[in-house]
DNA sequence: TTAGTCATGTAACATTTGTCACCGCATTTA
DNA sequence: TAAATGCGGTGACAAATGTTACATGACTAA
């Protein structure tokens, strides 16, 4: 039932008037890997609250550059989507399911109807907006100072927290468009790591090491 | 007097009640140019204001490079210091300042009460959010997608529109810093726009052609 | 005036990243 | 089964940026 699975995802929501606010006029979709929520240029007509599964978010430039920027994990929001909706501005990014998602799509009147009247719901909106601060500093950071392996290792490490498994079953050339660069590049990077033997390469997997976090630490 | 530069810088907080609380409670502040009023790990206990002048908002790295992330003008504040105040986190960045500045203090309490009891207030605060992270996937789209040659050449187009000056009194190692790279790169980057005849250079002084900004945009 | 410091210019070189061309191999499709 | 497509490997090279090492002239403080 759509409640409990509300419930799970954010248990700091406990008011009931709150939550039945939320389930009445909430829209409740489930969604497949893969599929793309948002891209940029699309107008942002409501709040998307991740229940279950993960949502990729990134910014994109002119000729189709991505750039990975985070994840909406269950429990969590897009200050993106906050800001761009308040403003009735176009997304600036796109957002693709990682993981099969089931989500409440919160219309932009009633949410801003829920910031003045619930207390809860203004600081789970306003810890949103200092969790997504937090993560645009630490890409900007990787970005602006890291070199391209470091940014690789950290994104490996990023994965397998959050698929909590040593397999990564993707491509050269996705990992490439989340980093911003070019297929050879990451190729050639992941070759290094392998001859390192942090890594074994397979065809769309690889093998990370148990203590790969402690390696790249070093 | 200071309740009519508040009303200059900020118009649209034209309810007494909330100027009354602002200018009772915050603490009101000048600062001479150079002087810098926050670093990283230092703690926040204040939102801070802009009356009059400018600040410089800027990221740094480890190693103490660093990385212009945009100006507070007057009648602007930092959202990065209402997410680190809100989480009693130090700060993640150092902000000088450039021109002569005013500013008001406000203590955390009060701006939690304000966002509470003001929509005023609320509306500012929500406002500066947006204005924030909009100017942050800016710099990102710069360092994740753009040249150097081209992020100087909108360093200078901003500095211009900022200090309304076609003269930059500055030094290229004060822009190097700036733009997170090494003092001979923005040489040679300059030496360049002058070949082009689109600046000329001096010491301490770079004179700027008036139709710069069409220039660039060829 | 002199010595020292600072800002800039510049050459040479190293490193990192991006691009191109082409390969073989595996998987899918006709 | 044959052909097409997708993935990864790799060498060669180009471009951008970072680094080192000085030189020169301007300004400043003693």
């Amino acid at each position: 039932m759509t409640r409990d699975i509300l419930r799970q995802a954010l248990p700091n929501l406990t008011d009931p008037k709150l939550v039945d606010r939320l389930l009445e006029k909430g829209q409740f979709l489930t969604f497949e890997p893969g599929k793309t929520l948002m891209e940029p240029g699309q107008f942002v007509k409501a709040v998307p609250l991740v229940l279950e599964g993960s949502i990729k978010i990134m910014r994109m430039d002119e000729d189709g550059k991505e750039l990975f920027l985070y994840y909406l994990e269950a429990g969590e929001t897009c200050a993106l989507s906050l800001t761009c909706c308040s403003a009735a501005r176009p997304s600036e990014i796109k957002a693709v399911v990682e993981e099969k998602a089931s989500m409440l799509f919160i219309p932009i009147q009633l949410h801003e109807q829920l910031v003045d009247e619930f207390k809860q719901w203004k600081d789970f909106v306003s810890s949103t907006y200092q969790h997504r601060f937090q993560e645009m500093l630490t890409v900007l950071d990787a970005v602006a100072f890291k070199r391209m392996d470091e940014r690789l290792m950290n994104y490996i490490v990023t994965k397998m927290k959050q698929l909590k498994s040593n397999e990564l079953h993707t491509t050269h050339q996705e990992i490439a468009n989340e980093l911003g660069t070019a297929r050879e590049v990451i190729s050639r990077l992941l070759k290094q790591l392998e001859k390192k033997k942090w890594i074994e390469l397979g065809r769309n997997v690889i093998y990370i090491r148990d203590d790969f976090e402690e390696l790249i630490a070093k």
